[in-house]
DNA sequence: CGGTGCGTTGACATTTCTCAACTGTTGTGG
DNA sequence: CCACAACAGTTGAGAAATGTCAACGCACCG
């Protein structure tokens, strides 16, 4: 159980909480296992459960009643979703699929979790502070969209993930497939892939399935602020 | 000075709240008169309070170091803003600049409004679900940058938009200059304009400086869910 | 070994941006 | 009260970026 709560340690909505109420966060738990392509909840449906990603990954989508699909978010291990739907609205407002063949999800109930809020003014913090940081990501992805050039956007993105490696030769790993980059980014797959391409006829990266590794970091600022996309 | 509590209980994050803690609320307020540009606080600068616009209007904007500016959102009375940037990181994120001219906006002391989240149970629920709530906003407002045409932009923009008078007739107030609710859509001030007209030859809106009314409100759905732009 | 799906590349069509000029409104100062 | 400046909005012409459609190579998986 002790491995249960050294993961919940790692959420964002219960990683402020005092130790003896993460406990009581275990108590609350479930865990399942879901297939890849396996749909863990649908728009509409009634919410009494937040959850988060321990293994693999999930998608949540919106599809339009045409049948197109949009990529709302896509979410790897420590990720929690659903919150702000339990918290606030009561159903989902996206569709959740597991993208990866073992994806573990741990379900947490909403009714304890709310009831764990009320009694103990001690859990609001943590539950405030990392709704807003999540608002912060939500305004710097709107203020990343907003850009008009593709590479502008790709660069911005590129600038905000994880990357490790040394000084002049950062590498980020992608972690979704480019298709689905593409989506994210609000272009098309053929936009990212040339992009990608120039930059690397360029030197400035390099590239494959899986990762980019960035070579001119100061050149991809300038990307991101939109000087000279024309090499 | 009720009637200073009349507007706190129209705000977000306060309305949920019982009586007597709104009576607290009242106790941490300021009110303060702003001129057409006056800087009200600056990106980077240590945040202690959070604002409600009484009267008039505010920009928050971000500056590249060459100077282009970046509108993340224009607000008018009712709103609040800064509440994410005082809870969660001590700084704010953005600057923000008065529009009209006298902009009146009501400034909440963070350490007592703090307090007060910690002493009351009872007032975190508000919090969380306004947080909630304007998380959802900044969802759509994803879902809505994410779409590839202008067009279906501005459709799904409209729909979200309040609207009054009777069906077949809806107008909608724009209650910005159309320059900025481009920037807003992520178009230039010029494809708005050139949508506009071409829906407005088409017999579907009117349109003036600062309203747009809907005549066709069936074609605007169609619109958004990205049918037949080319008229 | 063949299939399935991802990623790439090419040719082409369109949308949208850019630059520039022009119009109409608003507000200011003589 | 009017002239004029400043600004928002419109319109046009041309350029550029990006989307679309289609074909191909390549990895991964049964």
């Amino acid at each position: 159980m002790s491995e249960l709560a050294a993961f919940l340690r790692g959420l964002p909505h219960v990683s402020g909480l005092p130790p003896e109420l993460l406990e009581r966060v275990v108590g609350l738990c479930r865990e399942r296992s879901y297939a890849r392509g396996e749909r863990v909840f649908g728009r509409g449906e009634p919410c009494r459960t937040f959850h988060a990603v321990r293994a693999g990954g999930v998608r949540l989508t919106r599809s339009t009643p045409e049948g197109r699909e949009q990529l709302v978010a896509r979410l790897g291990p420590g990720a929690s979703f659903a919150e702000a739907a339990l918290l606030a609205f009561g159903r989902y407002p996206v569709d959740a699929t597991a993208v990866e063949d073992p994806t573990v999800l741990v379900t947490i109930d909403g009714a304890g979790f709310q009831r764990l809020l009320q009694d103990d003014p001690r859990a609001a913090p943590a539950v405030i502070s990392s709704l807003c940081v999540r608002l912060a990501e939500l305004v710097e992805r709107v203020d990343e969209l907003s850009r008009v050039q593709a590479g502008e956007r790709l660069a911005r993105w590129l600038q905000r993930q994880p990357a490790r490696g040394a000084e002049g030769r950062l590498t980020v790993e992608l972690g979704l497939p480019k298709r689905e980059l593409a989506a994210h980014l609000a272009m098309t797959p053929e936009t990212l892939s040339r992009l990608l391409g120039r930059w690397r006829d360029a030197g400035w990266i390099e590239s494959d399935r899986r990762c980019i590794v960035v070579l001119d970091a100061e050149r991809l600022a300038e990307l991101a602020e939109g000087e000279g996309q024309a090499p």
